[in-house]
DNA sequence: AGTGATGTTCACCGATCAGTATACGTACGA
DNA sequence: TCGTACGTATACTGATCGGTGAACATCACT
């Protein structure tokens, strides 16, 4: 990607999370990021192309971030909870809730690149949580995968609520882990 | 409202709901409706105002049709994850998820109508859950409400996956509240 | 010296956006 | 019978939408 590319997919990004998809026009992303509207076209050929980058480079960071999380854990089973960890920083300064959810519930038509992105990224939680309950020793390792998944999601959606949903959310994510038997401790 | 009114509102609704706020225009409820713009106008004044009775409208269904899947419950047990049920059946013919998420994501001013009528449709459920809790004799109803409504929107959000999540949810929020002594029964 | 990729400037396209103006019809209640 | 509310019809505004055309500049690599 070239430097005026990379300026373009940076604006991109803070405007579509933080304003939404459809009222940020192209226009507004190529004074955003010092660029002409020609150069956007150049570089990402439609609106939609560029909505798919961004949302693929969120994935990306966001991927990276909760695998950091979950490596810097020695323990196994403190392993299996450790995106919860990672989703209270990650939250802290991604106000705006989740960018996939927030672009599906924009962009209805099932065909658009943002649902494969989205849908793909929740897939990966969720076999993630498999793999790390697999790992931990926990003999049903799908249940929990998708207990856990719900939880996370459900805190996600909830965080502009005036409640505090996180961390009840990660401890009891943290209890249903602790609650089946790890024949490997 | 009037006869024209309330067609304009129904046919704000269905389109709103299906494709999203920010892409449907006025001019395509108004044609929707078989009502002219001006008409709409005379009625709701503007979009936004227009937008705002839409979420409202909404909002009185759904808590309708939860509050009568509650009362349908004998035991007071099993009226606590009434919500759950109501939902399975909500969510076949609501297959665009949430409304009043989706319109959180297309309008990020905390200023718009759609964020109070959103926060406080999560609030009544969360107070829902609680007074249901108490009820049921759950010693502990706070913070039951609060793992139940995360599993909720957790359920919610992650309708779209091609995962089987509703029914997990369901049975874990049934496990919670079996898992609380109830000195009732 | 030549060539292709990157980027700029500026003007332009048809379509659609939310919202308004004016004038006319029709039904109902005082 | 007269006013008022409800609704229609048509035309219009200025702004913004996603996207394009054409000409020109800069730089690196061969």
């Amino acid at each position: 990607m070239t430097p005026a590319g990379r300026r373009i997919a940076a604006a991109a990004e803070e405007l579509f999370y933080e304003r939404g998809i459809t009222p940020v026009g192209v226009d507004l992303i190529a004074e955003h990021s010092g660029v002409t509207k020609r150069t956007l076209y150049n570089q990402f050929g439609s609106k939609d192309q560029l909505v798919a980058t961004y949302l693929a480079i969120r994935d990306q960071r966001w991927r990276s971030y909760v695998s950091a999380a979950v490596e810097a854990r020695d323990d196994p089973v403190e392993a299996v909870t450790a995106p919860f960890d990672a989703l209270r920083t990650w939250s802290e300064s991604n106000t705006r809730g989740c960018a996939f959810v927030n672009a599906l519930a924009e962009l209805p038509d099932p065909a658009h690149p943002a649902h494969r992105v989205a849908t793909e990224q929740k897939l990966w939680l969720s076999r993630l949580f498999e793999e790390l309950a697999t790992e931990a020793g926990c003999p049903h390792p799908a249940t929990l995968a998708t207990r856990l998944l719900v939880l996370h999601e459900g805190a996600l959606a909830t965080q502009p609520l005036p409640l505090d949903t996180l961390e009840p959310s990660a401890e009891l994510a943290r209890a249903l882990v602790r609650a089946e038997p790890s024949p490997r401790r």
